[in-house]
DNA sequence: CTGTTAGCGCATTCAT
DNA sequence: ATGAATGCGCTAACAG
């Protein structure tokens, strides 16, 4: 049924040691015997089996990717940045949504080092003690991607958020505006939530201008809670001036929000946040914010992960990536 | 180094063959061997290892998905469906893009097979005479999700592109217009592409409205296209009074150029088009569409490719999916 | 219920 | 430059 190397050699007239060789680039092997076993494969149709071949060489070329959410178009991007390296150190990638959930992440770990693996690329929640101990029963290399580990004892990949934060808050400031309301992320997540908040209080202390709760709301993220944040903001007195999203899909909701309540952006109120998704420049006014650069976080911790497969040595294991301010024109000086 | 299954015999006291049975849940065995066994796995911290399974049995439990690109919310939304599916039954996917181009995809369609997937998901371009070879070599099951082919000789999974196209004109013209532009998608994707313009052009055609040449412009399904499609036809006299797109993304590329022209969407012009990408609902107007159902896209082929895989006997391996006109704001009576 | 024995298809010594 | 032999870690008869 199935046409194997033996067979090759059978009908070269060689043995599979030598198709063998010529599978895998050998040079040692006579160019008129290397002409005659891919006459035989070709007449066969013969097809390498890569399973026999990654057990008799303990190697898949296959990489395993945890993503929290891949209908999420931040790590999509991600993932494409992923695979586009992964491809071009002909790697291909098993790709595994774990929606940042402990159970599920630490579940497909496993299920991936079970299907050996070369490398592992980890995007998820927060990484707990338990991710340490499953990272740890591995003997592939892994690396962190948009996801930081306490102790850096992990190679990994991210933006500094809370800078991100700090940042996009000051072009606030810089603006004149002192009554700066932030629409957060959960403060468990450490990266996307904990961390930009935190930029968003070091940059108004900074300022000198005092932190009020009520000016801060927590949300999950998505448009919707953009939506209802920014409602309860424009119920204050007084209101803010402007408003610091921890993502742009949330912010994208807070100029919806503004302007249904006959307002202006920016000159009513001015938005900026963090992320620049495609849809931040779809948007009227379209949205300034501080650019995340989401498909070379991909690439750069697929080439880190190649590099440690490859048991190079590296200089830096804990990159990170610069991110960038995208004036637009929703933010106004007040 | 690493603990085989011998290790955990040799550990339990009991045979090789008893161990893979309680790793394979295999009721022939004694609860107490069961339970000896198990103790011995968790001090020697077996892992089992996939690859090798995968060459005894001839079965990885993964499936191969090439998709066009996995960075394109409409198609990361379908793979969130394939990989749903798959993991409830237990698959992992390897996820390649090959970005519509025949050679990537014959490419990887190639080393998906010598990875011993158990199944394929193919969601690309045209399928060409050389797709259908390099399935044809395939002694695992193809499933096409999102694309047809020519001779149905293949199981699919889609919506029909023709009749959304066509319902979707249909509401413009039950609204009165009859000056209706079709930014379209290339001719050659037989989905997005031609079918579509085959449904506005039988709708025009049945409502005995004249087709117009100067009222079609074929864009690149991006934004960017859409507005360039919509700067022409508002520079037409007379200007058409509804559009009708291929893409959500150019329409709402089509929505920001009419207003950038001074007008109201859709008081001056209404827009419609296929897709409902979740931005639809994020851009005011929010946009009028017809729903194709990505996730579910995705979800019924991996399901479909589950039963063949099983050996199941389908009934109906040629799936056509419900699409849905989701009335929003961005159609109005001319 | 449990153990023995063959492969699965290939890479990789070690000879020659 | 080529061939023979071995084993990668496991499943799957088969026997008992």
């Amino acid at each position: 049924m199935t046409v194997t190397i033996y067979d090759v050699a059978r009908e070269a007239g060689v043995s599979m040691a030598t198709v063998s060789r010529v599978v895998n680039n050998n040079p040692n092997v006579k160019p008129q015997t290397r002409k005659k076993v891919f006459e035989a494969i070709e007449r066969l149709g013969y097809r390498p089996n890569a399973v026999a071949r990654g057990l008799a060489s303990k190697k898949t070329t296959t990489v395993g990717v945890v993503i929290p959410d891949i209908s999420n178009s931040i790590f999509a991007e991600v993932a494409r940045g992923i695979e586009d390296i992964a491809n071009m150190y002909h790697y291909n990638i098993i790709l595994c949504n774990a929606d940042k959930k402990k159970e599920k992440e630490i579940r497909v770990i496993n299920t991936l080092l079970e299907k050996q693996v070369d490398g592992l690329l980890f995007m998820g929640g927060v990484v707990t003690q338990d991710h340490i101990q499953a990272f740890n029963t591995s003997s592939v290399p892994i690396v962190l991607c948009g996801t930081k580990e306490e102790g850096n004892s992990f190679p990994s990949v991210d933006i500094d958020h809370e800078i991100a934060a700090f940042d996009a808050v000051n072009v606030l400031i810089s603006q004149g505006h002192r009554n700066i309301g932030m629409i957060s992320g959960t403060l468990e997540d450490p990266a996307n939530g904990y961390s930009r908040y935190q930029g968003y209080k070091r940059a108004l202390e900074e300022a000198g201008i005092p932190i009020r709760d009520n000016y801060v709301r927590v949300g999950n993220y998505r448009y919707e809670s953009g939506i209802e944040a920014t409602k309860y903001f424009l119920s204050l007195d007084p209101k803010p001036t402007a408003i610091f999203s921890a993502t742009d899909e949330m912010a994208i909701g807070a100029i919806h929000t503004i302007q249904d309540h006959g307002l202006k952006v920016p000159d009513d109120v001015s938005v900026i946040s963090v992320d620049n998704i495609r849809m931040a420049s779809m948007v009227r006014p379209m949205l300034t914010t501080v650019a995340q650069p989401m498909y070379d976080i991909g690439a750069v911790s697929m080439r880190l992960l190649t590099k440690l497969m490859n048991k190079e040595t590296i200089d830096n294991n804990q990159v990170i990536l610069p991110h960038e301010v995208i004036n637009r024109n929703s933010v106004a000086h007040v």
